[in-house]
RNA sequence: GCCUUAGUGGCGGAAUUGGUAGACGCACAGGACUUAAAAUCCUGCGGGAGUCAAAUCCCGUGCCGGUUCAAGUCCGGCCUGAGGCACCA
């Protein structure tokens, strides 16, 4: 086989005209959705992370097919977003047609990576038949009182009129013309995620996900309990409300702080100290939330002139705003305890409070600090714990009508209005006298119209597109206008895994039926990059077309995992900008998709990535040449080898494990042991080949079917049963014993497996080396391994 | 900064979960075949001491300390790199 290019386009276009890789239901099967996370069409061409994602995920599922599973993997593309926009912007070229190219393109190199995808399932949401179903979940989310508008922060860049992502501001700046950035306020529409924080959490105890994922989730929702505690305004019927999860300490609360953004802020500013606060206020919102809560950073905060009454004991006690408290989070108020908070400790020196210690040995300012001290200075609470005075304060709040416990989660709900052109459209209408009109599930899709401007100017494409604006209202008929923000993208994929089996369905998203025997996702393969968001919001979509009935499941993806991240050369993460990129053509020209897929396998720890580097993708180009001669050795004979017969089994036994754990470099390592094992026979009985090309059908699927019909045997290799294990084949009659002297390995002795720890001893007391160390010496401790060491301690 | 994660020969990476560190491969060196090269095959290959050669000994898994008969693996503290931080996807 001297051109392993010429082979792979021969089987790619086989298998696909036979579609020995379409889904087919049968009872007799297990199905098994295997699925990676569909690509972005941006870049116009697949990258080395696309092949190591998908290519190598395909070899599990290959090795799951010949397991006998009923795999459906299919494959499609997350076409909507920024990058088109921005394209179109520069060159003038409508996303519609970049997209579409790029997806031409990418779908003709998907193919020559020769995986199973099943392409009569694709997908792309860029397209009305999808995006008509994005709307169709907006509406009922919006039915269902999980989509609601409110007033939000947007990067705003003042001298462009337009709403920045985050990516587009650089170090406080607009990436275009340098203005700095400031947060405004917009009106936009939000999904109701945090009404399933409690069962998000909860329910990571079900997934068979990575625990690093489970944990980043779990701190991402924050869960934490504490207490309201409403803060009168002194003089004033004002009341602000903060959230405490120490409300124990609330005696030593001496001061408050409202976010800078806090709806009462104005209200409350003195005349003298309103120059100061407008001026913090600006200042605020240059800064990102990262720069904000910084611990490091030095703490700023502007007194507002009003005090506020510490509802305990009466005292007034000083309203600052301050950068460090977010109005997103909480109640957007804080009150402060100076004596056992860092934070608030900081500013209190820092703007010379008073600090008021009320917990025992739990002054910050003390060397003995602890945070669970014995309560002082703290009246009703003086002498309890921690819990007992929670508690009692909890019943404090409660009878003086002054607050309660209750529980808080970080989670924010989910800002999906995008002031951008290139997204699904929100299927929904502004009507003068009727509000907000959701339109009719009839009158989908929204189109997104195609024939808009692209200007450098920021203004939305679609706010200028006046035949998409002007509509009549769909409840009263009058003139209405259009919403002309669209959808976050992260919304057209926190579904799509439930397109995938049913992507030709024109009257609903998905059958219920079907939906419920596909799903869920068995297998689900994708970056950690994703773990926060997307992972997120498609557990919520899932959840929420449960409780609406459309679906019967409670979790989309039951197993989870990561591939990591393949870096530049030079060991940054691969970028244009960074001019580090590396493309995975030339690869494929040179060696073609096997060798490239290999070396993805053998030379990394697939969750674990690291930079590329093509030393060695030479090697699985010989090795798998090799294994071409040692076919071309095949004998009728029926000739068996106990020794090959172990590295046989033994293969087969750590590739089954192996696989399960996407070790693949191991995977491959026993291949070649196997193949090693092989090369020492001069000519080799039939079954060997066989056995070592279905073992390597899943990894090198191209050649193993030239192999396998080369050697005359019937197609298709992959419709084959993986090998099993024949465990007498590995039965040992002997162990290498490790002796230890206090526990340094002293000899080696090889022994027989049936030797009785009294034997063991006695045989590790009797090797040479062993006796010049315990010579002379009591042994105070001998340890004993069954078949594996003795280890003594001498004196 | 916060959350998560990683650090093992010249290099990519193994290590049954506390029990022989360096599987498998690359690179390199020596040899065979060849007029020669490529390809292929064989041998060696963490560092140091020792020896004709061995045996054997010492050091060694980012750094410092701890637990243990025994630590790459567990515990405490640090250093460095990577991913995410809610409008890149």
């Amino acid at each position: 086989m001297s051109n392993f290019k010429e082979i792979e386009s021969k089987w790619q276009e086989k298998w696909e005209k036979d579609g020995i890789y379409n889904f087919k239901e049968d009872k007799n099967k297990e199905k098994l959705y295997c699925l990676e996370m569909f690509s972005y069409p941006s870049g116009a061409k697949l990258h080395l992370g696309h092949w190591y994602n998908f290519g190598v995920a395909d070899t599990w599922a290959r090795f799951k097919k010949m397991q006998g599973y009923n795999v459906f993997e299919p494959m499609g593309f997350d076409a909507f977003g920024l990058p088109a926009e921005n394209y179109a912007i520069k060159t003038g070229i409508h996303p519609r047609i970049s997209t579409e190219k790029n997806i031409d393109t990418m779908e003709t190199q998907l193919r020559k990576m020769g995986a199973m995808f099943d392409w009569s399932h694709e997908i792309v949401t860029c397209r009305e038949d999808y995006y008509k179903w994005t709307q169709w979940m907006f509406l009922k989310l919006y039915e269902n009182d999980l989509a609601y508008k409110k007033e939000a922060p947007v990067n705003w860049c003042d001298k462009c009129k337009t709403v920045l992502a985050n990516e587009q501001v650089i170090s406080g700046e607009c990436e275009r013309c340098g203005t700095t950035v400031i947060r405004k306020n917009m009106s936009q529409w939000f999904f109701r995620i945090t009404k399933y924080a409690e069962e998000l959490l909860q329910d990571l105890d079900k997934l068979d996900w990575p625990e690093k994922t489970k944990i980043l989730q779990t701190n991402w929702i924050g869960k934490s309990v504490g207490a309201y505690v409403d803060f009168k305004v002194d003089g004033t019927d004002d009341k602000f409300t903060v959230f405490t999860t120490r409300c124990d300490t609330l005696f030593g609360a001496t001061y408050c702080v409202l976010s800078p953004e806090h709806e009462l802020v104005d209200k409350i500013t003195t005349p003298d100290k309103k120059e100061e606060v407008e001026k913090y206020k600006l200042e605020a919102a240059k800064q990102s939330e990262i720069e904000r809560t910084s611990t490091t950073k030095e703490k700023t905060g502007v007194f507002v002139g009003s005090y506020a009454v510490n509802p305990v004991n009466g005292k007034k006690i000083p309203i600052y705003i301050s950068d460090y408290v977010l109005a997103s989070y909480g109640t957007g108020a804080i009150m402060a305890v100076p004596a056992h908070d860092t934070r608030d400790y900081e500013f209190a020196k820092k703007f010379d409070i008073e600090i008021i210690p009320v917990l025992e040995g739990g002054d910050i300012s003390k060397e003995a600090y602890t945070e669970d001290g014995t309560h002082i200075n703290s009246g009703f609470l003086d002498g309890l714990n921690k819990e007992d005075a929670l508690n009692k304060m909890y019943e404090f709040l409660k009878e003086n009508n002054i607050g309660e416990k209750t529980t808080t989660y970080k989670l924010r709900d989910w800002l999906v209005s995008r002031q951008r052109y290139w997204g699904a459209p929100i299927p929904v209408v502004y009507c003068d006298d009727c509000g907000i009109v959701p339109v009719p599930k009839k009158d989908l899709p929204v189109v997104l119209p195609d024939d808009v401007e692209f200007t450098p100017d920021g203004e939305s494409p679609l706010k200028k597109c006046e035949s998409f604006v002007k509509c009549t209202c769909p409840k009263c008929g009058k003139e209405a206008r259009r919403e002309v923000d669209t959808l976050d993208t992260f919304v057209c994929s926190s579904w799509y895994y439930l397109r995938y089996p049913d992507n030709a369905n024109s009257s609903e998203p998905f059958n219920k039926d079907l939906i419920n025997k596909m799903l869920p996702v068995d297998k689900y393969i994708g970056g950690i990059e994703h773990a926060c968001m997307h992972l997120l919001y498609a557990r919520f979509f899932t959840k929420a077309l449960r409780d609406m009935g459309y679906l019967d499941f409670d979790e989309p993806f039951t197993s989870l995992v990561h591939q990591g991240l393949i870096l530049g050369p030079d060991g940054e993460k691969m970028s244009k900008s960074k001019g580090n990129t590396v493309s995975p053509d030339e690869y494929v020209e040179e060696y073609g998709a096997d060798v490239l897929r290999g070396y993805l396998m053998f030379g990394f720890n697939y969750v674990e990535g690291g930079p590329w580097s093509d030393e060695g993708i030479k090697s699985i180009d010989k090795f798998y040449q090799r294994i071409d001669r040692l076919v071309s050795m095949i004998d009728e004979s029926t000739n068996t080898y106990k020794d090959v017969d172990k590295v046989l089994n033994n293969t087969i036994k750590s590739i089954r494990e192996d696989i399960e754990k996407f070790q693949f470099n191991t995977c491959m390592a026993r291949i070649m042991e196997y193949t090693n094992a092989l090369s020492k026979l001069d000519k080799i009985p039939r079954y060997y080949i066989e056995q070592l090309l279905l073992i390597l059908a899943p990894f090198a699927p191209h050649i193993s079917e030239e192999l396998w019909s080369q050697i005359g045997n019937e197609y298709s290799i992959h419709n084959q049963e993986y090998p099993e294990c024949d465990e007498s084949k590995l039965v040992e009659d002997t162990f290498e014993m490790v002796v230890q002297v206090n526990g340094k390995v002293r000899g080696k002795i090889e022994v027989d497996m049936n030797t009785t720890e009294e034997e063991m001893k006695e045989a590790a007391k009797a090797v040479e080396n062993v006796k010049n160390y315990l010579e002379g010496h009591e042994i105070i401790k001998e340890i004993i391994v069954p078949k594996k060491l003795v280890s003594f301690v001498i004196k």
